[in-house]
DNA sequence: CTAAAATCTCAACCTTGGTTGAGGTCAACG
DNA sequence: CGTTGACCTCAACCAAGGTTGAGATTTTAG
């Protein structure tokens, strides 16, 4: 560990430090900036500066996002916590609890069409609505035993 | 029904009509055949005809999408059909099972991160890997022992 | 027959979530 | 003190998955 990195971290982290231990790239730590999910202040050279918090930010933005939270709703989000002090573990546990939720309920939409799909393999259709093999003819477009209403006349 | 449109079903179906009976924009029609995911033939006034089977292709789309499946997969996995005739359920069968297999990897992604996150309600700091309650003072900053990368598990 | 409703093509545009590059500044090692 | 490497801004670009609109033709209803 180099002297200048202590020193750096006592006076906040860099954009590359946050990058690198965040995992995420320079870039989109600038977008996400732009996109107010985080926040930062400059040093004397218009370098950007981060508290420590960043990091938890950023990783509760990885997670949000990987459970299905799209940025905005997650930026939204982000914005209820308290400004003015380092959100604590109670402010954390309300967002999680909500994404929690919507996590939920992707994991019941998913598995309720895994088991379709899997009920479905039998006949192999996927229609779930009107297989072919419950609902034979598909109604209108019965092929070659449904409700051939004849009248000739030709298109083409 | 009206006349004219058993006479148009006996013609292949129109674009409206598979609209409306697939629950797809006709604009999105235009896109998937653009993207080769299904096909149709002119009538004699350059209109779009469809056979009745690519209801049964939209909804297998449908369904992979929801799935999680992106449309350039799908339809790769599409042209695996048997041309020259129409597919039949053991061919359906072959693609509803592969993607069953997509489908059962996500849900357990999915349902890995629920777990993990409720785990981590009670300290609400969404890390999972260096929970500020477990590893306090945000030992990594202090020590730099290695990015804390949000639990590995990449999507596909 | 005529007017309205459907379709056609082609190109431009939209949103999400970023990445890439040009041109210029800042900081840190030796 | 110079030369890298890290950082800055701003704008353009990418990919996915479509949507919208203009202008021309076709089909259908009355």
């Amino acid at each position: 560990m180099k002297k200048s990195e202590t020193i750096r971290v006592l006076q906040g982290l860099g954009v590359g430090q946050v990058a690198e231990r965040s995992g995420v790239a320079v870039s989109t730590l600038h977008f996400y900036e732009e996109e107010g999910l985080i926040e930062s202040w400059r040093n004397g050279g218009n370098h950007r500066r981060y508290s420590r918090d960043v990091l938890r930010r950023i990783a509760v933005i990885r997670v949000a996002q990987r459970a299905g939270v799209p940025l905005k709703e997650i930026a939204a989000a982000l914005k209820t916590l308290p400004q003015g002090r380092t959100p604590n573990a109670k402010d954390w546990a309300r967002l999680s609890a909500a994404w929690k939720a919507e996590l939920d309920a992707r994991i019941e939409t998913l598995t309720r069409l895994r088991d379709e799909l899997t009920g479905c393999i039998g006949c192999g259709c996927l229609s779930l609505k009107a297989c072919p093999l419950r609902n034979p003819g598909d109604e209108l477009a019965a092929g070659g035993s449904g409700p051939l209403l004849l009248s000739g006349s030709g298109e083409t």
